[in-house]
DNA sequence: TTTTTTGCAAAAGGTTTGCAACACG
DNA sequence: CGTGTTGCAAACCTTTTGCAAAAAA
């Protein structure tokens, strides 16, 4: 999967970020958190299992749910069969429909529409998050 | 799974909307588009299932498939277990993510938003389509 | 009649669960 | 020491594949 970041890895004290989420430090989750943040891409399962082989993979399940739980990490949909997480930072990406490729970016200035969306709706009073990714056909495929 | 449509069922010949798509009309594919057009959600292939029984659930799997590919259906990412397909309407979602009860919005002025991310983008010259979905609590939730 | 679609059985792929051994705090 | 975490095996669930029979054009 080849895929373009919207920043730089983020330099992140592992152990540190483990305790304030009241997690224990082990590690599998210290290298499973390395990972991501060597890599700031999505991942699944079975991506970090392959650099990380000597971790059992539903070692690797658990830990993602509970990043995931404890806000570490974020769940992604890309249209792939599997579960992608990526750091929990705000940013989007563009996913070329044709061969795959994802670009990635920070710019999302929805703050308007969200506050619109929350007007209308009779259910919600407030929203934490949001998920917007945009499919297209990169450029190189256009011309293939 | 609740569930709060932002419009009416729509009307559809069934029979002309598959000879326009190019598709055979045969049994199972009337009456799981029929599904689709009477309840105006997002469904799985079992919720499917569920209401065609006489229908194998392997033609279901396939039957959604082939819709999505001819533009019948759009996958949505609810953040479940299963892939949720919908009729091809522009519409967007906002989940509980503590009793997972679901609202439809229509309104989704991003236009703006899609052509800065255009001209950002080195890879992308145009942009096909776009998923956004927003999660927050809801006001029940939000009492208990 | 030719081509596509269906149903059944079986397999595949991703993810979860049970439980004993182990490690963190 | 007590509780949470890991690894292994096995189960589970969703989705896909192969193939012969049935149906559409």
């Amino acid at each position: 999967m080849i895929y373009y970041p919207a920043m730089k890895s983020p330099t992140i004290d592992i152990k540190k970020e483990l305790k304030q989420k009241g997690l224990r430090v082990t590690t599998p989750r210290e290298k499973i958190l390395s990972v991501f943040s060597a890599e700031c891409q999505p991942m699944n399962a079975e991506s970090i299992h392959a650099q990380l082989k000597s971790i059992d993979l539903v070692t690797i399940y658990r830990t993602l749910t509970s990043f995931e739980k404890c806000g570490i990490l974020r769940k992604v949909d890309l249209h792939k069969d599997s579960t992608y997480y990526e750091l929990n930072h705000h940013h989007h990406h563009i996913v070329c429909t044709s061969c795959g490729v994802i670009e990635a970016f920070e710019s999302c200035d929805i703050k308007k529409l969200t506050q619109k969306v929350v007007l209308q709706s009779s259910r919600f009073k407030t929203i934490q998050d949001h998920s917007l990714e945009f499919f297209g056909v990169c450029k190189i495929c256009l011309k293939g």
